[in-house]
DNA sequence: ACCCCGGTATGATTGCTGTCAGGTCCATGT
DNA sequence: ACATGGACCTGACAGCAATCATACCGGGGT
């Protein structure tokens, strides 16, 4: 049973927010860890000058705020981008349960160990120059497969990139192939 | 006492590698936790065309491949890319103490969800497309103040621009600032 | 059969940044 | 006083990608 799958059968309660609906504040107290079921929620942070800092993008079967279980209060607010359903458990029930229970508290260090290492990985393709080398890199780490139809979109902004920077970069390399090896094996 | 201290008390075990050592394999058993004491140590991924991608880079106080404590094997290797000194703790050693010190495996979980966050944001700011948006971005999380002297170069690269690109960038904003408020008040 | 919509594709243009190349300033060691 | 090295700074140029615009295509709904 998954981590996301036990926390959640801590509690039945279910939460709808429309879009653009505040889930929390920066300042509330933490009462409640949120797991997003449906839609999209962002973390966000608000600076002085109107901009918006967007600190994490929770999809669905995502734990929202890992952080916050260990907070009095929370540090950003947390909006709605699209009508979104969480699954919301007591904090201090996930609290006590994890210092309750070595194997969920080894599954949620685990959790948060490998959310940790993809986000490293992001992060580090981010930081590389040109499409190229962040699609190479993306591929590296998923198996040296292009990425299938259907998917190219989510893939760009992965690696932060625009679509067409992407199509342009596959279409380069469906000519390269075709060039390199004249028709196949 | 700071988890980093902690998990170091565990044991009085240092390592020394020269620049370019390996501190492990992909493949190898884990047997240790390394703590950089000095130096900068890379988990690193070779690619088929020999290319590298770095996974995390370590600098001194951190904690080296958090995800092996609950792995069998090294995923990727450990290169130190300049002389580096570790501090090593037995793996089994760290596990047996996460599991029957719950408040030890609550400071764990909380050195992840910490370090995940600004891993997060790193990867937000670095999905902007301007210098101008992420030295926003970069000031809105560190208090709106512009970074200190001497620290710029570390800046540039932690927002993944070259140095040149963000001296413009803080000279643009010296002189806007100037031309705005000729004179303070 | 038709429309509509989102994903795919590609050309043209513009703008930003990386890079190279030069230069200043300052702390340090001799 | 002088040399040295590192951080800071800025001009010039080239290159890459963002953006805008246009078009094709396939699936779902009617």
């Amino acid at each position: 049973m998954s981590l996301f799958d036990r926390l959640r059968a801590l509690s039945p309660s279910e939460r709808e927010f429309d879009a653009g609906a505040l889930l929390f504040r920066r300042g509330d107290e933490v009462s409640m860890l949120h797991l997003v079921l449906d839609g999209e929620a962002h973390l966000v942070r608000h600076r002085a000058d109107g901009g918006r800092l967007v600190l994490q993008r929770a999809a669905p079967k995502t734990i929202l705020a890992e952080a916050s279980v260990f907070s009095e209060r929370y540090h950003c607010d947390c909006v709605a981008v699209v009508p979104t359903r969480t699954h919301a458990v007591g904090r201090e029930a996930v609290r006590a349960l994890l210092a309750e229970d070595s194997a969920l508290a080894e599954s949620w260090a685990l959790h948060l160990a490998r959310e940790l290492q993809t986000t490293r990985l992001r992060a580090e393709i981010l930081s590389l120059r040109t499409v190229r080398e962040r699609l190479d890199a993306w591929m590296a780490w998923n198996g040296d497969r292009l990425p299938p139809r259907g998917t190219w979109n989510m893939i760009a902004s992965e690696i932060g990139t625009s679509p067409e920077a992407l199509y342009r970069e596959l279409a380069r390399r469906r000519k390269g192939r075709r060039e390199r090896s004249g028709g196949g094996a």
